[in-house]
RNA sequence: CGGGCUGUAGUAUACCGGUAGUACAAGUGCUUUGGGAGCAUUUAGACUGGGUUCAAUUCCCAGCAGCCCGACCA
């Protein structure tokens, strides 16, 4: 893509009403847009961003059988009042319209995932199953903070498995922490991400987080760097340490962001819409469940939080909204020449380039923009580079590059995107 | 939801009971081009409502919004 078509530009200045790393540094490069606290549009940059970990986690979910669907936002009132979250739950938002009627504004889909299962799903044949979806979710949060990774607002995967046996639910359960922790390595935070024991709510002892370590992080979590296993504070205390094995002087306290969490639902939500299954036997009972969700914006902002330099963001390459940011320095007629012979040829061969064609733009603030923007690579085509006969190829995380010819740029990134 | 702070242009600020000035940013033109360059020029502002007052952006009250601490967080 070219730079001087993208209609979103770069702001040298921080926003005033933000003081997180990860909305400051998304905000300045035009990846999101704020619209209100806790609320953001998605850019041209920062969707092509949230398309990559959207496909990500996808691929991850079909791995394991899961079936995508596309719930709706709005819920109807009685499924919450069967579950007693119309009442319950502070962070629901009721919608009314002009004849006095009240829906939910989903916040989560167990409300409607297991009636609709409950209208395809009753023979022990039918199971197990997983359903997921990627979509808007709603929290009346009471205070929305830390940019990107607490939002009113947000964009959500949640994947509800439905088995007949505890049994078979724990075993897809531990089979999920194996897809979450892919997911995370994916997304180039695995090697920052722990699964965190924390709190299960009412109905099972523990749920299980993926905590990934940086200091803006709004949890607090005790780590054990040997099992690469970590205690949330909520259910930190000895007699936890204990059943876990976890040495409580090995442990170090750190702060971190929840990126996933799991729950073992047991019949929580399958029992109130009386969601059963008949067994071999002809016998009836209630289904068991599981739920898995990750926040994708806040795992966006979580990136940006957990790899950002004093320059700007570093996206891994898996998720990075171009591979190659290529920068043509100086109006002069040659550079300008072959810096276009470049990007098309990066373009034929398949690379995801963007092209900072700006025209009257200084070299500072061609560099200053693209260490902002974060690209894993960075080209540049100049008088100088042309002097040298090649392309100034450098890493975003590199302090100086080196000379390739087009060829040898074309070889390096085909390998980088294989 | 409890507590705190703050609302003047995109940002940072100044002055002021008599309707607002500066810098940076942004736009335009020209010049520049290896780490946010220069000159010229343009655009742009008192959160909303009520009260006090001859007069309110300024003082008072309320609302709203934003941020921070805490609580909450399937």
């Amino acid at each position: 893509m070219r730079q001087s078509k993208l209609f979103t530009k770069t702001k040298k200045e921080a926003p005033a009403d933000e003081v997180s790393k990860n909305a400051e540094l998304l905000i300045r490069g035009g990846f999101v847009h704020k619209e209100m606290a806790g609320v953001y549009s998605y850019l041209p940059l920062g969707l092509r961003v949230l398309r990559k970990i959207e496909n990500i986690i996808r691929e991850e979910m079909n791995s394991v059988g899961g079936q995508e669907v596309l719930m709706s936002s709005f819920q109807p009132k009685e499924n919450w009042e069967k579950t007693g979250r119309w009442e319950g739950m502070d962070d629901l938002y009721k919608v009314g319209d002009s004849s006095d009627r009240f829906v939910a504004l989903g916040p989560t889909h167990e409300e409607i995932v297991v009636p609709i299962l409950k209208n395809y799903v009753s023979s022990y044949k039918d199971f197990p199953v997983a359903v997921y979806q990627i979509q808007n979710k709603f929290r009346m949060e009471l205070r929305a903070k830390s940019g990107m990774l607490r939002g009113r607002e947000f964009i959500m995967k949640d994947m509800y498995s439905f088995h007949t046996s505890q049994e078979d639910l724990e075993k897809f359960y531990e089979n999920m922490k194996g897809v979450y922790k892919n997911i995370f390595s994916r997304a180039g935070i695995g090697h920052l991400t722990y699964l965190t024991f924390a709190s299960g709510g009412t109905f099972s002892k523990y749920s299980h987080e993926f905590q990934t370590v940086t200091g803006a992080g709004e949890d607090t979590i005790y780590l054990d760097e040997n099992s690469a296993i970590a205690v949330n504070k909520e259910v930190y205390n000895d007699e936890v340490l204990q059943s876990l094995g976890l040495d409580k002087a090995k442990l170090k306290e750190t702060k971190a962001i929840e990126v996933g969490n799991i729950f073992d639902l047991k019949t929580k939500y399958s029992q109130p819409f009386d969601l059963t299954f008949t067994d071999e036997k002809g016998e009836k009972h209630v289904i068991l469940m599981g739920c898995y969700g990750i926040g994708l914006g806040r795992l966006m902002g979580t990136v940006v939080e957990a790899l950002a330099d004093d320059k700007g963001i570093v996206w891994p390459q898996s998720v990075a909204p171009f591979t190659l940011h290529l920068l043509a320095l100086g109006d002069d007629e040659t550079v300008t020449a072959e810096a276009n012979k470049v990007y098309e040829s990066l373009v034929k061969a398949g690379v995801e380039v963007l092209f900072d064609d700006r025209a009257g733009m200084s070299a500072g603030e061609k560099f200053s923009d693209a260490d902002l923007l974060g690209m894993p690579f960075r080209a540049v085509v100049s008088a100088r580079s042309l002097k040298e006969n090649g392309i100034e190829l450098k890493k975003r995380t590199e302090e100086k590059g080196k000379i390739v010819t087009l060829d040898e740029l074309l070889k390096i990134l085909n390998e980088k995107s294989a």
